[in-house]
DNA sequence: CCGCATCCTCCAGGATACTG
DNA sequence: CAGTATCCTGGAGGATGCGG
């Protein structure tokens, strides 16, 4: 595994050449990766798909985002808003009054985020049946690994009688 | 399991008259939003779109995907595939190879993915552009912010004299 | 080559308290 | 109401070594 040259950046050096073609750039310092992290934030997802609908003050978002603690909602709506997905106006009333809204890019995203949602309801029986499935199928090996351990152990004392 | 196979949207519960209809249940232990946090994994959707293109071996996955360990690949790996989402074959050769290849069920959530990083990539000057201007807007109100303590102070110190 | 087990680090993120 | 500031912990995730 020893290549020492273009190590820390993966096999960023050469373009084309031996390496196959890919559909992006997998490096971590690109650019597509760094947003695409913060986009796949579960709680980023929650938030846009809420503010689709009509713009939302900071304790609506709280209450309907079950689990969410203020700090994060804080920080995943300022991130939201650094990207220019959401914006925020701020009514100098008494008590307070902040207004979350999609931005016409963020709701650009939120077809796709929907179209991701949508797949998950679809599709949300399948995977919970292939995960019983595999739950089932790996029960039945750590079973028969450790049937066939016994059994060896069997055949090892039997061998010093 | 047998929840009506209603797929309007994944329903867990409890009914709160405040709260607004909602897309799809926002609470921390509904079903959607288990997968849409395993989905929205940026590992999961790296490995999945790799996949697309040819079903591929560990370490080549491994080569392929910056910045990934050899850990956090194997754990991937066993959580798509419990998912039913790709699937794992095992030649008994020597040396040893692995090959992993999408389902049919992971490809139909390749195309989403990919809309995903469609998405990322069309848009990310406007993220990079939002992101600068956010920058500049905050660095100037902290500097404002500053210039007017250092104002205050100021006049406390004159009115100390 | 594939991948599990172990150890260890570090920081995302929750809980709490305080302001404007 | 809408945050900010502080502290603290669990677990994500990297490094290493062994085993089939």
């Amino acid at each position: 595994m020893e290549d020492g040259t273009s190590e820390s950046l993966g096999y960023c050096g050469d373009t084309d050449a031996d390496y196959d073609v890919l559909q992006w750039d997998t490096r971590e310092d690109c650019e597509v990766r760094q947003i695409l992290d913060r986009v796949a934030d579960k709680w980023s997802l929650l938030v846009i798909a809420l503010l689709d609908r009509r713009s939302l003050r900071f304790t609506e978002l709280r209450r309907m985002i079950d689990g969410i603690s203020q700090r994060m909602l804080t920080r995943t709506l300022r991130h939201l808003e650094r990207d220019g997905l959401i914006s925020r106006t701020v009514h100098p009333t008494i008590p307070p009054r902040v207004d979350y809204e999609l931005t016409s890019l963020g709701a650009t995203l939120h077809s796709t985020i929907r179209a991701l949602v949508t797949w998950t309801e679809t599709h949300q029986n399948e995977i919970a049946a292939a995960r019983t499935a595999y739950d089932a199928r790996m029960l039945a090996e750590q079973q028969a690994a450790e049937a066939e351990a016994a059994e060896r152990a069997e055949i090892a004392r039997s061998a010093l009688r």
